[in-house]
RNA sequence: GGUGCUUUGGCCGAGCGGUUAGGCACAGGUCUGCAAAACCUGGGACAGCGGUUCGAUUCCGCUAGGCACCUCCA
């Protein structure tokens, strides 16, 4: 198996993967809170785990990957004085809670679907984890680590940082996080502020509240991932993930929670993706500068100039290392339509090439020879060594902490190589063929999880305009022959306006569909 | 105020102590009735000032700009 080197932010250096339990990995990550549409933002950490959870199945892990659909707990502003993020949209909309969860959770899914991002394996609920969230609470109490105050429960951050250190993940200490906190004007149940809540005593005008020990009330937000996280993948598991706008306090909470009750941090790796940025700023629902998924897919935005596939959205992504910033352009998507679109087409025509089969004997071959790097004999059948090496880069920049943008340059060589060959300048054996062809199939499908989106569209309709196409290119190759170049180019330019091109080749003319 | 990050050619975006990132755009060429695509070639970049070094875009310091977190946020 390869050795895969992730970034992690609990040490802040490159480290080389080792799962606790050979063969098998555990991967959380933290999902939506359903109180709105997904955002390009919410695409984000939606691709680049998806990324590596068919990254890590690909090279031989059997994966159980969580994430999480927030439901409830998740306070707006202060944890103190906010409304529950759900419930003030229920209220508002005047619907049941769980309608608007429904709602917003379908739509999540729908626009993940999209982008390609395969299903997690299992996929929990907050308010779906109640009990396990009150007996999870007992024990911190029972531990020592939190106390109760006018029916709500909270973490004694104070008491837990004498003998822990709270701050291991966001590398900063507790005067620091005292210096910044804004004062609280009024009254408030907490000892210190930067205490957090693991139970909130429900307010009268608040629509969603369970039983407890202490009061009718709900969970803390940070503690459904703590306690989720346990019961499907274990007091110890591998993977969290998450916005790295999560680091502080969401997921040093966490790992204070896990501490103070099962005395482990719980987590190996802490891996965290970087912000989508909209004019170098933060796309985010408080700065209400963000660009919902589906306003992206449909182009109804008015910073958008026009619509943007799913996969073009997934290809800018993939375009940066997650761990950077991107900035969101129009000018920036659209370079990422067209490379895309490349990419597809290379990939049509490398099919097409070798159901043409071994053709005469052009040009000059691809050079041939071994590589000075170690190439494992059974990876990669290729004869060129040229071809090796995208294999090798591919695979290297990969498992170099999800070095996407590195692995996508290879296959642009790769794609390069296609072309050269369709044109004949370039001679690909069978093996260098297959070679490319698994590269595309196991790499840029596989784990990238890119797409052909215009294909799938089969059945009586495609076959009708198959054979239309073909009546009406032959009709135009006629008048071509006959050199009546007016009637030609006004068939390609009727055509065109009905958004299909196209483009006369050596071999007759081809047409592409949008 | 505290903590941390960042500054790469027209745009997006990798990388790194000495060797081509890549994409988009642009220019020239090949092919072509034209167009498109494709292929070949090309230019141009490492914020500024110092330092370390045989050598720095890459390490260190300072200056200037930008950003994030410390409130909810992917």
């Amino acid at each position: 198996m390869r050795n895969l080197y992730l970034t992690n932010t609990l040490t802040k250096n490159k480290e080389l993967f080792k799962p606790v339990n050979e063969g098998h990995v555990g991967m959380y990550v933290c999902g939506p809170t359903v109180y709105g549409d997904a955002h390009l933002g919410h695409a984000r950490p939606g691709v680049t785990y998806d990324v590596l959870f068919k990254l890590l199945r690909h090279l031989g892990y059997k994966v159980r990957y969580v994430r999480n659909i927030t439901d409830v707990g998740h306070l707006e502003h202060d944890a103190d004085e906010g409304e529950d993020k759900i419930s003030k949209k229920a209220r508002l909309e005047q619907l049941e809670p769980m309608e608007v969860v429904q709602s917003y959770t379908f739509r999540y899914h729908e626009a993940m679907r999209l982008l390609n991002v395969a299903p997690p394996s299992i996929e929990p609920r907050a308010s779906g984890h109640i009990i396990e969230q009150i007996e999870t609470i007992k024990k911190i109490l029972d531990a020592g680590y939190a106390y109760i105050s006018n029916g709500s429960v909270y973490f004694d951050v104070q008491k837990y940082n004498e003998k822990h250190n709270y701050g291991v993940l966001s590398g900063r200490n507790l005067d620091d996080t005292l210096e910044g906190t804004r004062s609280l004007d009024g009254q408030s149940d907490k000892k210190a502020p930067y205490d957090f809540a693991l139970w909130k005593k429900a307010e009268p005008e608040h629509i969603m509240h369970w039983p407890s020990p202490w009061s009718e009330g709900f969970p803390g937000w940070h503690l459904e991932c703590s306690v989720m996280g346990e019961k499907y993948l274990g007091e110890e598991f591998d993977i969290h993930g998450g916005g790295m706008d999560l680091m502080f306090p969401h997921h040093e909470c966490e790992i204070a929670q896990n501490v103070a009750w099962r005395g482990t941090r719980g987590v190996r790796y802490w891996v965290h993706n970087n912000m989508i940025t909209i004019n170098g700023q933060k796309m985010g629902k408080s700065l209400g500068n963000f660009i919902t998924l589906p306003e992206l897919f449909s182009g109804n935005h008015p910073k958008l100039e026009q619509a943007y596939s799913p996969m073009t959205v997934r290809f800018f992504i993939l375009q940066a290392h997650y761990r950077g910033t991107l900035d969101f352009s129009n000018e920036a998507l659209q370079a990422s339509e067209k490379a895309l679109k490349r990419v597809i087409q290379a990939y049509k025509d490398l099919t097409a090439l070798r159901q043409a089969g071994p053709v005469g004997e052009p040009a000059e071959p691809l050079p041939y020879g071994e590589l000075s790097s170690a190439i494992a004999p059974d990876s990669c059948q290729a004869d060129s060594a040229e071809i090796k090496a995208i294999f090798e880069g591919v695979y290297d920049a990969l498992c170099d902490d999800l070095n996407t943008p590195v692995a996508l340059s290879h296959i642009f060589e790769a794609v390069r190589i296609i072309n050269s060959a369709k044109a004949g300048s370039v001679k690909l054996t069978e093996n260098d063929q297959k070679a490319l062809t698994q590269i595309f199939d196991d790499i840029v499908f596989g784990v990238l999880g890119l797409r052909d989106e215009a294909a799938g569209e089969s059945g009586k309709g495609q076959e009708v305009i198959s054979g239309l196409m073909d009546m009406v290119l032959e009709e135009r190759s006629k008048a071509k022959a006959a050199k009546d170049w007016a009637l030609s180019d006004a068939i390609r330019d009727h055509l065109k306006a009905l958004g299909i091109t196209v483009k006369d080749t050596k071999d007759g003319a081809e047409w592409t569909l949008e």
